[in-house]
DNA sequence: CTTAGCACTCTCTCGGTGAGAGTGCTAAGT
DNA sequence: ACTTAGCACTCTCACCGAGAGAGTGCTAAG
């Protein structure tokens, strides 16, 4: 497949049938094409092209005599060659710092925010994948003792934002020990995830051959607790607007969709991707291997905190997804939420 | 309108008529029950009789040759005076049983727990009510120094929950005065709700005549900002299940549905009405007052911590929905999250 | 009071038909 | 050699009408 050896007129008409294809949802012909995109060619000229892009792979016929459809190569050659990348207006950029204002500091509300904004900006379906307590770098910790078996520990981290767990402890540590431990964790902790700190730990008590230093010891139970069995989180907004898409009226398939949204495992795996990378990213179809996702495109790009990657925010939609304007806001909200979370409060 | 004059027969057909609509979602003709309910009558004699059914407001004919279908008055009556209440197998029992197990004390995780065995057990879509900070009792609280302006209120409850708020101050108050602040509101503490303690503080400084006791002056400003706009938080699960549903198969209603689900406003509405009685509560229909609820019915139970009210769990789904298991299902898990809730852990 | 019989009404399914859209191919034009 | 007009062909979709099926209300007889 010659992917990028595309003449002009064959990326012109291949940008054209896209574009329409996005707005009207229907198959497209050589007609439209000829009279709303390229007046200077004939339709007969068009549909010569278009047998040819449709041989490459990157368009496709439902049926003989209906028009064309971009494939899931179509719409990747497009978004890797074609697109123009606009800037969003001055009004949508400030809904959306309108509407990301961390209040309390907690990641809830900060989560619920961007994917309310989003999905309403978009009028698709937002997901937005929370900090994890590992990916995360602290400023400070505490202990709280709850009862025999219980502690809440409360992490602070250098954005500002306040995550608490609760554990289960096997031997009783009462609150002036709890503080104890935790004054020796924040003073190793500021700029530094929790597994850092744990090998630290290690490291020091291997250093100094003091393995049976109680202290110590429990410092790294209570960081190994707090670490342990956690599960990413995913914030859902707007599925309902599925329900706009013509392409899904088909009830079986709407089904499919809305199931897999409330299975959150798999949408957690393809956004954990979507973690490791920088920067703005777009699968498109088959591209995923998550049957689900057949029929949908996801646009996401990973938030920040500093020069840590904490979670992921993006937008699920059809295939004909805009996706100019949708990487648009993708980009700049990632990039706010990550300035948000750079700024380090008082 | 004679609701409760119904002689033998009609009750028969009338309940006759419910349970095979609802099982089979189709309008039930004379023939169908004849056949299948009351063998030994004809289908004219039943004709006669739904005829006085219809007339009374019980059932209703789609268009003339139709079978009947019952209005929201007749499942009313069904409800409050013909259906029996089955027990839930044991199988099932158990399985509610073993699905509710809150581990860490925190209300998300039960939240969570209850409201995917609602919806699995009942293939419908469950709704769960979270408790109230200022709903809940307390055993507990603490407050841990975030920075200048803010603090993290941890709470346990009575029923082992723990709950947090992060809360803005305007003074500066550093820990060890927390400290204190959180020793003098344990000494009040235990049974009793937040606002409770307000009021004993309120009166404390009336009695004592010590208007500027700065210690007891904290504690009330930080309980007023503890209670300060909380907003009910619903838990839904198993929200794709309405794909199931025939009448739903169109997709202006989903999406209605859906939408409503995502406005959550609205639902909590209705389940804090069901917050205020005791017990069991059905709502059928158009009884609801809420646009969205027309083709929905509601089956909900308050559940408690000792004989504090918390919160509401129930399920929603079609009018035709089957009310004899859904009651039992919903009010065993009511019981049992009341339980749960109840047994005061060590 | 119950029931059999009957005419009537309404919906739903199915096959057929025709309009419309779009194509590929061929041959002529530039 | 590329472009375009013309044309036959294919496929879908909306529409129509007929007929089966289901259920009713009414009447008259048991």
């Amino acid at each position: 497949m010659l992917t990028r050896e595309l003449n002009l007129r064959q990326r012109q008409i291949l940008k054209a049938v896209i574009h329409d294809y996005i707005t009207s949802g229907e198959p497209v012909g050589s007609r439209i094409i000829a009279r709303r995109y390229l007046e200077h060619l004939s339709a007969a000229t068009i549909r010569n092209v278009m047998a040819d892009l449709e041989e490459i792979g990157y368009l496709f016929q439902p049926h003989t005599s209906a028009g064309r459809v971009p494939t899931d190569l179509g719409y990747r050659f497009y978004v890797d060659s074609l697109m123009q990348r606009p800037r969003l207006s001055k009004t949508e950029e400030s809904r959306i710092e309108q509407g990301i204002r961390p209040g309390s500091g907690q990641p809830e509300e900060l989560m619920q925010e961007i994917s309310r904004i989003l999905s309403d900006l978009s009028r698709y379906t937002a997901v937005v994948l929370a900090p994890k307590l590992a990916q995360n770098t602290w400023r400070r910790i505490d202990f709280v003792h709850l009862n025999r078996e219980r502690i809440l520990v409360v992490l602070v981290a250098d954005s500002g934002l306040v995550q608490q767990k609760v554990i289960a402890i096997d031997e009783v540590i009462d609150q002036p020990e709890l503080d104890r431990i935790s004054r020796y964790l924040n003073a190793v902790l500021g700029g530094v995830t929790l597994r850092e700190v744990r090998d630290r730990i290690v490291a020091r008590m291997a250093e100094e051959r003091d393995e049976f230093n109680q202290l110590m010891r429990r410092a790294l139970e209570l960081s190994n607790k707090t670490l342990e069995g956690e599960e990413g989180q995913v914030y859902i907004g707007g599925a309902a607007n599925f329900a706009h898409q013509p392409e899904f009226a088909d009830v079986k398939k709407m089904k499919e969709i809305f199931e897999a949204f409330e299975e959150k495992s798999k949408l957690i795996k393809i956004l954990d991707q979507c973690l490791t990378r920088e920067g703005l990213r777009i699968i498109i179809g088959r591209e995923s291997a998550i049957k689900e996702m057949r029929e949908l495109s996801l646009i996401a790009s990973p938030y920040r905190s500093g020069d840590h990657v904490l979670g992921v925010l993006g937008i699920v939609g059809p295939k004909r997804i805009a996706y100019d304007r949708m990487v648009a806001l993708v980009d700049f909200t990632a990039r706010l939420v990550s300035k948000i979370l750079t700024e380090v409060d008082a």
